[in-house]
DNA sequence: ACTCGCATCCCCCATTTTCGGTATTGAGTG
DNA sequence: CACTCAATACCGAAAATGGGGGATGCGAGT
């Protein structure tokens, strides 16, 4: 398993690489005290993994986990760092690493983690996995889910209007008049404190007061 | 660490009440086989944790961890299950499962979770860990975020139009004649194929075409 | 028996939106 | 320089929407 090391530390870069060196069937390929040219760099070694720090002068490990699964999306990047908040564990997901693993770990905990990326896992400091489950829910539910007393009839002329349909179209799907779409219309206005088809539309998705697609 | 299982398979159940009770400083407070009058039940005995079977007979774990986390909210709820398909790990996610672990786990495992869930951890199989983060990523950027080429002055306007704006009262916003407004939202409405105002303020923000409050 | 919420429909009318044009300006480009 | 394109602005007609009213029937609850 040829693993890659970026982290400006150099007391810390050298620790990893004498770690991984003396482990069997791991083999440090490279380690870099920057993201400078990372892409070049990268094309010239084998590597399966990159161990890659935050906190780095020019290029942040961020932009550089970007840079890497969009060129080589086989490879897994580990994240390590000292920053444990949500923002950088969010980005750092959203950028695609495989992993997240505080300094703080052990040797044996680092060498466990780079064993599991390989295979397929997604290591995680037990914190950050509960960070991230945290992360996921409120991204999931948004908080006071109001219900506005919405009835039944209301909330699916309100799912046919984010849709896109106009008044006519709604009245077609729901087999009703015309008149009678105008009607809910009104409740729902009134209901949502809203004066618009655009604000309703955009309140319904927003607090999810309709199901949508996804 | 007051523990309750619910696991209707009256071998495993037996089992993990031996292997936690012979744990130190574990204790298996109950054992039940299904979820009913859960909230009963659990009201008369010590739980810090409550390790909880899917798939049972009656009321689901995943309905049983919401009503405990309603209920009980200090509670840890750590699922156990043979299944790890995205929408069971999804759900158990969203009813606030503190974690997920397989039940493919070895004892130690077993052990090991139900002390990180205890320490404020979120114990995971590395792959159901793998899991949560692609499913976190596919949420948060909707795959293939077209752009539709809209101009700087085109998203403006879109997005006071999913604050709610007339047409008026963005051409007020944004210094232009109501004109100009009805130019821009033609040439909105061609680029995303849409024909009206509420279609175009769902697509974009269902794409995120324009940064929402969130 | 009576009220009340809900769903249904109708009328009217002012305003807004939609959509078909046209046109000018300025910035950027080959 | 000619050309494209974003941004600006205007006209006008047809369609849709917003807000005000009123009316009916139905079922659940008091």
């Amino acid at each position: 398993m040829n693993i890659c090391i970026f982290e400006d530390n150099t007391h810390l870069r050298e620790s990893l690489q004498l770690l991984i060196d003396v482990t069997p069937s791991f083999t440090c390929t490279a380690a870099f005290p920057n993201c400078n040219n990372l892409i070049e760099k990268l094309e010239k070694i084998d590597c399966d993994i990159c161990l890659m720090d935050i906190e780095m002068p020019g290029i942040s490990g961020i932009e550089a986990t970007k840079l890497i699964k969009g060129h080589f999306p086989k490879i897994h990047v580990l994240i390590q760092t000292v920053f444990s908040d949500d923002d950088s564990i969010f980005k750092a997901i959203c950028a695609g690493a495989s992993g997240y693993i505080l300094k703080s770990s052990t040797p044996a905990d680092y060498i466990e983690a780079l064993r599991d990326a390989q295979t397929g896992g997604a290591p995680m400091t037990p914190s950050i996995a509960r960070r991230v489950l945290q992360l996921f829910k409120n991204r999931l539910e948004p908080p006071d889910h109001e219900d506005y007393n919405l009835t039944e009839k209301e909330k699916s002329v309100l799912l046919q209007l984010t849709l896109g349909k106009s008044y006519k179209m709604i009245a077609g799907e729901l087999l009703v008049s015309v008149e009678t779409v105008k009607t809910h219309m009104k409740n729902i206005y009134t209901k949502l404190h809203v004066n618009s088809s655009t604000e309703a539309v955009a309140k319904a998705i927003q607090e999810s007061l309709v199901r949508t697609s996804n």
